[in-house]
DNA sequence: ATGTATAACCTGTCATACAGGTTTTGACCC
DNA sequence: GGGTCAAAACCTGTATGACAGGTTATACAT
């Protein structure tokens, strides 16, 4: 009814797209920090002349992308940075085979060799201890696959946080989806026991490594990780 | 007012959530391909008995997360991958300071590397002609810094596709957004012409390295690109 | 000043309505 | 039978109003 108002950001064709703008906008504008709380939808509706269902629509945009969060009763907040934000992105990619798992690899390994460089040089105590927890963790768990898994996943996620990028763990994070979906094939393509320990020794040793701060071992370690995962993969006919 | 039906994905706290969920799995159990076209809201509403409203938001999430098309008057269609679709989310980590400028060079840095590495190795002869195109049209427009940066940012996408997995593309054009507003920082920072000539060169000679079929090269080029860029960044008091 | 009850506010969901764009239907003509 | 075109049916975008249930702020009592 009102007309359209213009939005830097993001006022492709819709009112929502420009109302996603316009909060987008308010959030810089007004420098708001994760955690500070956004208008209410009346106020933002009455403010940007657009219904209440047009920003609550673009609510839920924002919080798809995780930029801000939403609880009920409760006001919009700033969200903060999620791990996660972008793991249904990549599974849609693969579901509609627009992303094959090997190409994820390659770029898990791209990115892991570099984060564990990193952790290497800049972890903390606490991290390195949690770090090499997870690998043990794995160690002791040899008979729950799943426990293993989840150490891993655990174990990948801690080296990136300890690079302290954000950015890195984002995208490790982005992967936990798919690989909680292939792991499994992998492990089972481990035939021997001795090959599953040998994969779960690479951890405590890429552990011991970042814990050393000796970024050249633990960068051979990873890129050796890596290239026995993609054959594993590979014997088990994932492409 | 009906019960809450279960999804497997996403069936967090709310209706939407679990709408979510179940259209996710729609794509996957159906099979759908980017293009295939989705159910009607009207009928999702009633399969799934819950309110239009409910059906709207849940879309309106999975298009924020470019996993699916709207148009006006058109069936949502599953989608395909979008190399723009994280450029938000970075955005809004950098404008609320969870995410620095020096550290998306880093990630960049590391990611473009191998897309020169990979590029060298499987451009076409057509993704070559448009990578050296880009780098020629930054030298030909030196006297506009905003078709040398749109050309210079084709230019580090366009290597990423001929590198030949989508993943590295959707990481590189998720910057694209930060980079368009840090570009003229680091241009200016170049304060003679013949500095910013040489940055032009430098893309000029990847661009041959790509085309010549040279990894090795092209992988020092982008290194030492991505070291000079940072040194500008930190110079113009960036960080 | 402190604690608590209550009012005011806010979000989640539903129903309905209508404008305007899109697809399907069906009639008509060759 | 096949092609053309207009109308009908369908679909999405947006607005409005309503109400349940959770949250925050107010005001009162102690």
């Amino acid at each position: 009814m009102q007309p359209n108002q213009p939005g830097m950001t993001a006022d492709g064709n819709g009112l929502v797209s420009s109302t996603v703008g316009a909060i987008t906008r308010h959030i810089r504008s007004h420098e708001l920090a994760p955690g500070d709380r956004l208008p209410s939808e009346a106020s933002l509706s009455k403010e940007l002349s657009v219904s209440r269902t047009v920003v609550r629509e673009a609510f839920r945009s924002l919080a798809a992308m995780r930029l801000i969060d939403l609880q009920a009763g409760k006001r919009a907040t700033v969200a903060e940075i999620d791990y996660a934000a972008m793991s249904p992105v990549i599974e849609h990619g693969v579901h509609t085979e627009q992303i094959s798992i090997q190409q994820i690899y390659d770029v898990r390994r791209t990115i892991e060799i570099r984060t564990s460089v990193l952790a290497a040089l800049r972890r903390t105590d606490g991290e390195a201890a949690r770090i090499r927890g997870h690998a043990k963790a794995m160690h002791d768990n040899f008979a729950t696959p799943e426990l293993i898994m989840e150490h891993d996943l655990a174990f990948h996620l801690e080296i990136a946080k300890a690079a302290k990028n954000p950015v890195f763990a984002l995208i490790v994070g982005a992967f936990e989806g798919v690989t909680r979906q292939t792991w499994p094939v992998g492990w089972r393509s481990r035939s021997t026991e001795d090959e599953q320990y040998a994969m779960i020794g690479i951890h405590l040793n890429l552990a011991d490594a970042i814990i050393d701060g000796d970024p050249q071992g633990a960068s051979e370690l990873m890129a050796r990780h890596f290239d026995e995962s993609v054959k594993a993969l590979l014997e088990a006919g994932i492409a």
